[in-house]
DNA sequence: CAGCGGGATGTGAGCGGTAACAATTCTGGC
DNA sequence: GCCAGAATTGTTACCGCTCACATCCCGCTG
């Protein structure tokens, strides 16, 4: 085991402060858990001497003995991209002021990569775990999971058997297609995510419904894997088609990537084809045109699933089994009435333009 | 302190193992860390005992003796982001076969935040420390950090007084402006980032140095803060000027701002207007045009700090004192000569249409 | 003025591991 | 058949902290 400080004498202890202090090892014990007990005095030369060795207590020490890591772990697939990116930061900003947050970034969410990773927060001694669990085989996973832990699932559907806390995507779904109903539209057509999401299905049972209800007949359901290139491809092959006039996409990337190819073929967006997305990345403001989409708080979730793993860690019982978030619809340009045709680029809506971010 | 598991009994320790499996502690202990003096035999019941009994090693009480927490603190700039998120998630990564790794991200990179973080990660006995660091307040607040742990910035600019990992981006910033001087336009104008960050400044410096080189002549510089309402702001300020006929972006948003500003005012892209962003986002190449972009590796940055910082923890002095990372210009369509007149929509390039990105 | 309650402080015993060393059991060589 | 030396296992002492409990000192009561 080679030290990673190697020539540095040993940092200062407990015992050290107490013997600069003048006091027992335990009263330096009491000043630093402000246990109540304490003269002024002493506590001042206790803090004096905390000061002047630089003292910091042993986490690990202490923890051996109070059983409390302060950790939590989360476990994410790739969270380069948005929203387990948003989630995370969510969650990290809402846990930083009472808990350390360790992660692990997983690039597949198969069983084995989820269970090892729950099972190196184990190890790790972690409080509490929050899984972004947005596939079907990661939902399947967690709830294989038999930790003495509490655990707590995002972004994994509404319906997992499992705590968790998730955006109700049938009625973002739903929302977006009677949005291009109601303008006119005779239907809508899907661009679905892949099927081992959660998301994605269940934004097709929301687009199906919403079809049924509106008594709309449905066109045979598109799949691509919510990147651009596949609502590109996608797009290249219904662009021909004239009674495409409406299209939902599962997320805005493939709603770029779709645009796009509308507009290799000539078809304007929105004057021939009506585009809406789902998620609302910082981004799709600025398309051309400004997107039309489905807003989730990506944010917001990963508040509310933090909040909820550490109820559960303080003892209280989870309140509901899926804590469901109302996503809600932004109209900006993409989608219009069937028969509107369009000149000049239209202007950005101020209210998208009023949007501040910063970022690199 | 509320016990987090109230009712359970507690978890089995060494001691229960060792007597079920009829041996000292101290051969548990062998058997766990892989000691070569122990039968096969011995190994193999004290393996049985540890699976009956479900036993994980306390990592608390092992810390404790061996000083090690196998623990990394990363601290970042708001996680959400492209550029951040990527690089975490290349850090994550690379270090998850050794180390955990505990994250801080903070929403103001000013000192006090920076330091606080720092110090929270002392405070838990974190191994390393690396800090996204991409504005001069974080660089400053870094060489300010005297840890007994090594710590590693990233995305700091190539010149700050630390141990660091960065991505080129004078030479970038160069290579744009080049690649337009080349084309044949007079001059480049430039978008740049806010001044507080190191890669607008660096950037800026590389664009003044491209521009002098060539002879061209140095048009005032315009300053957004990196998002899409910022490069749309300005591109509204300026769609107006014939003689804005290049513009290189201090990033991709900013340019996908702009590019909306000019569509808006009836200048093409690239017929009127050449632009080149800085980045490379997964969407940049859908854009409409596709977008001529410098592409930084984020994830190769984090590894590599990475690799640096395990490196210091093993007791290597750092090699360099800045590891720089060369980018390069990814040529799509939103830059063509001056005189250049686009009819219809350009096919995307097929290169653009083969990278693959699966993602929510 | 003895006795008493409670605030302030000290003492000793672990928490669950690892390291150093001691003890024991096997080996093989002569 | 005996002993050196290696292989295997056990014993003991911490790592740095908190907890339970003992102690001490003080003013106050009866």
């Amino acid at each position: 085991m080679a030290p990673a400080r190697a020539g540095r004498s040993r940092p200062p202890v407990m015992a050290d402060v107490a013997r600069l202090a003048g006091v027992s090892h335990q009263t330096v014990s009491r000043v630093l858990n402000s246990h109540p007990n304490v003269k002024a005095q002493t506590r001042g030369s206790v803090l004096a001497a905390i000061a002047e060795l630089g003292y910091r207590p042993n986490a690990a020490a202490r923890t051996l003995v109070t059983r409390r890591t302060r950790t939590l772990g989360v476990v994410s697939f790739d969270t380069s991209l948005y929203g387990p990116a948003s989630m995370l930061y969510g969650i990290e900003r809402a846990a930083a002021h009472s808990y350390f947050v360790s992660i692990a970034s997983l690039p597949a969410l198969d069983r084995r990569s989820v269970l090892g990773a729950v099972d190196r927060f184990l190890d790790q001694g972690v409080e509490g775990i929050i899984v972004i669990a947005p596939k079907t085989s990661a939902v399947a996973a967690c709830s294989r999971v038999r930790a003495n832990v509490p655990l707590v699932a995002v972004g994994c559907g509404t319906h997992a058997p499992l705590t968790s806390a998730a955006v109700d995507n049938a009625a973002g779904a739903a929302l977006a297609t009677r949005y291009l109903l109601d303008l006119g539209h005779r239907t809508v057509h899907h661009i679905a995510g892949p099927a081992s999401w959660v998301d994605a299905q269940e934004r097709i049972s929301g687009w199906r419904e919403a079809l049924a209800q509106a008594g709309a007949p449905e066109p045979e359901l598109l799949s691509g894997d919510w990147g651009c290139p596949s609502g590109y491809r996608i797009g290249q092959r219904i662009a021909a088609s004239p009674e495409v006039r409406a299209v939902f996409c599962g997320n805005d990337h493939m709603a770029l990537g779709l645009i796009r190819a509308l507009a290799e073929h000539g078809r304007r967006v929105p004057g021939d084809v009506s585009v809406v997305g789902f998620d609302d990345i910082p981004e799709s403001a600025y398309f051309l045109p400004p997107l039309t989409t489905v807003r989730q708080d990506f944010g917001e979730l990963g508040r509310r699933a933090l909040a909820t793993l550490i109820d559960m860690i303080d003892g209280h019982p989870p309140p509901v089994s899926c804590l469901r978030i109302a996503p809600h619809l932004v109209a900006r340009a993409s989608a219009s009435a069937p028969g509107s045709r369009l000149g000049a680029v239209p202007r950005l809506p101020l209210g998208a333009a009023a949007e501040e971010r910063e970022h690199p």
